[in-house]
RNA sequence: GGUCCUGUGGUGCAGUUUGGAGUGCACGCCGCCCUGUCAAGGCGGAGGCCGCGGGUUCAAAUCCCGUCAGGACCGCCA
């Protein structure tokens, strides 16, 4: 037997007892007379206490940091003053009886403390040593119990984990595919998945009516703080099942996978807020509702005004910033290019103050203002004297996102503070009018439009609502779903105003089609983010911190240098012929 | 495709604004000393293509241009 027990689990409770434990060392203090090791397992760190002149343990002078121990000893209380209460295993050390070097190690390129921020390249490549420090073993167990808890909930609420292929046809719409040379047909390709998305769907014709997977996604687009060439989504799908039977599905999942992760954090019901609410009260569709500072529609209140900037505008909105009243002018100015820079026409602001006990504002803009618009500015706002106002007018959906910005860049907690998930429902159907005039869908072809604005389909298109859903946490859009068309007619109409000829259509997604012809039941599913998920749960603001061997935003792997070329004879069998490059 | 930030012994930083000898701090590494430390301590030592290339200059880590790498963001991500 290699050990007997996980050193770093190790408690006064094992006082006395005869152990063999396996670590890296962590640390060594050597003393000449006596040494130390930190020695660290998967269970945590612990001392070992080493005599020198005892015979056989003179080589511990020796023994070097990330050296690789079995240490046989004995569990012993430690010395009356000596006690470390910053460590678990601080009331106890291990005396050791015989050493073994299993393994020896060079210095290592960086230290593996946890107080030294070290280049993230240099973490990468050597991403073997770098997953040996403590945050990235806390953040990939944390993952792995995230992984449990919401394949446990799945479980029990009788979804069927069902595995999709890797390999499959291209599909001209969304993300960019990556794709993989056929060698039996040359030529030919396939195409990795972006998501499980048709097979899900074909899945519930197949019977299984509640399917889930923690299914790898690939989309060959570019990498950010929260996006990964590959990542895994909680993919699922439900026959006989409506808008409401999915969302209570996920939220099951989810506020378990948030009582694994975060215990003790009340995540309490999950809100609905509907798209048209989010853009109007946070200027996003994935709003952070961890923090106030809603935009409020000041319009109305304005609709009279002669100043301007807000006369005859499609929408004024403004926002409070509590206390911010004693903001200095380079500070308001920063906001005003800020908003600029998002594409705003300008930004008013103002300081609200007391004057003679009189609620008024100090502002570059008052004299262009009635009094009584001042008044009705501070009134609808709720401002109180100490705080700063900020007021955007302009096209409504600019207006309400460009203030939404300010609200996050003013307001928003880091990431890891508190859990406030909340469902987006009511997404249009359709985001804008393409160049052709048609309507270019907001998910995807499949969404099934809202039975309410069902009559407006082809009169106004933009206003028709679909049973298209999304989870947001803390601000970071996690996922998102709908209620599929499973009805080959209105997916015809569906098709037809997309601008999609049925021979198109045919070609892309045929096979669905045909299935549908089947007897295919009402059903709607959604995905989200393990990683994203993950990354909030662990406090982490990008989600390589919560991947074991991500990518570099420019798409490479440091530590095996993909992606790399291949050889003419690879080429050949596949049939293919790299070109030069561009100059 | 674009904007911005970063690149200095093994590591983390300072130095760059205002050009003047590779100057500094902390950690690590090597050697010696040391019996209760836990970021051990003391003494001594080694270690540099200032990312790379070009330019300006009497002189470049420092200014300019280009390039590479990492990061943040825009575009992109149905």
């Amino acid at each position: 037997m290699m050990r007997t027990h996980r050193g770093g689990e190790l408690r006064a409770e094992h006082e006395g007892t005869d152990v063999v434990v396996c670590g890296w060392v962590a640390n060594r203090r050597d003393h000449g007379g006596v040494i130390f090791f930190d020695l660290r397992d998967s269970g945590g760190v612990v001392q070992v206490v080493v005599d020198p002149v005892r015979p056989g343990l003179d080589l511990g002078h020796r023994v070097r940091g990330e050296w690789v121990l079995r240490v046989q000893g004995t569990v012993r209380p430690r010395p009356e003053g000596t006690v470390n209460v910053d460590m678990p295993t601080g009331a106890i050390e291990v005396a050791a009886d015989a050493i073994e070097v299993l393994s020896e190690s060079e210095p290592v390129p960086f230290p593996l403390d946890d107080r030294t921020e070290v280049d993230e390249n240099l973490r990468l490549r050597h991403r073997y040593l770098d997953l040996r420090r403590d945050p990235m073993q806390r953040n990939l167990r944390l993952r792995a119990s995230v992984n449990r808890a919401v394949r446990a909930a799945m479980d029990e609420q009788g979804f069927c984990e069902v595995e999709t292929p890797m390999l499959i046809a291209s599909t001209p719409e969304g993300a960019r595919d990556f794709v993989v040379p056929s060698r039996l047909k040359p030529g030919h390709f396939y195409a990795l998945p972006q998501s499980p998305q048709l097979f899900k769907q074909l899945l519930m014709v197949g019977g299984f009516d509640r399917y889930y997977q923690l299914a790898r996604c690939l989309r060959d687009e570019d990498l950010r703080a929260d996006r990964q060439f590959e990542f895994i989504q909680l993919d699922l799908e439900m026959s006989f099942a409506d808008q409401d039977d999915v969302l209570d599905a996920v939220t099951r999942a989810v506020v378990a996978a948030a009582a694994a992760a975060r215990p003790g954090e009340e995540v309490g019901t999950v809100p609905r807020i509907t798209w048209h609410d989010a853009m109007e009260r946070y200027g996003s569709d994935k709003p952070d509702i961890r923090f106030g500072m809603e935009l409020v529609d000041l319009t109305d209140a304005l609709a009279a005004t002669e100043f301007r900037a807000f006369h005859g505008v499609d929408a004024v909105k403004g926002i409070r910033v509590a206390g911010a009243g004693d903001a200095s002018r380079s500070t308001v100015d920063g906001l005003v290019d800020r908003a600029k820079q998002l594409g705003a026409a300008g930004l008013v602001w103002m300081r609200v103050r007391d004057v003679d006990g009189r609620i008024d504002v100090e502002s570059p803009v008052a004299k262009f203002l009635a009094d009584d618009e001042r008044a009705a500015i501070v009134a609808t706002l709720q401002a109180e004297p100490g705080d700063l106002v900020l007021i955007a007018a302009g096209p409504r959906r600019a207006t309400c996102q460009i203030l939404g910005q300010l609200r996050l860049d003013l307001g928003r907690p880091p990431v890891s503070e508190g859990l406030a998930f909340c469902w987006v429902v009511d997404f249009p159907l359709f985001e804008a009018l393409g160049d052709d005039g048609r309507p270019i869908p907001a998910h995807h072809p499949f969404t099934m439009p809202h039975p309410d604005d069902l009559d407006r389909i082809d009169t106004d298109p933009l206003s028709v609502r679909s049973q298209a859903y999304d989870l947001v946490l803390n601000g970071w859009e996690l996922g998102s779903g709908s209620v599929r068309i499973h009805r080959p007619d209105v997916q015809q109409r569906i098709f037809s105003l997309l601008g999609i000829e049925p021979e198109e259509a045919h070609a892309k997604f045929g096979f669905l089609l045909d299935a549908f012809r089947f007897g295919a039941p009402p059903h709607a599913g959604f995905a989200f983010g393990l990683d994203r998920i993950v990354a909030i749960f662990a406090g982490e603001e990008n989600i390589r911190e919560v991947i074991a061997f991500p990518k570099t935003q420019s798409g490479g792997d440091p530590l095996t240098g993909a992606p790399s070329v291949v050889g003419p004879q690879q080429l050949v069998e596949l049939g293919l012929r790299v070109l030069p490059p561009k100059t």
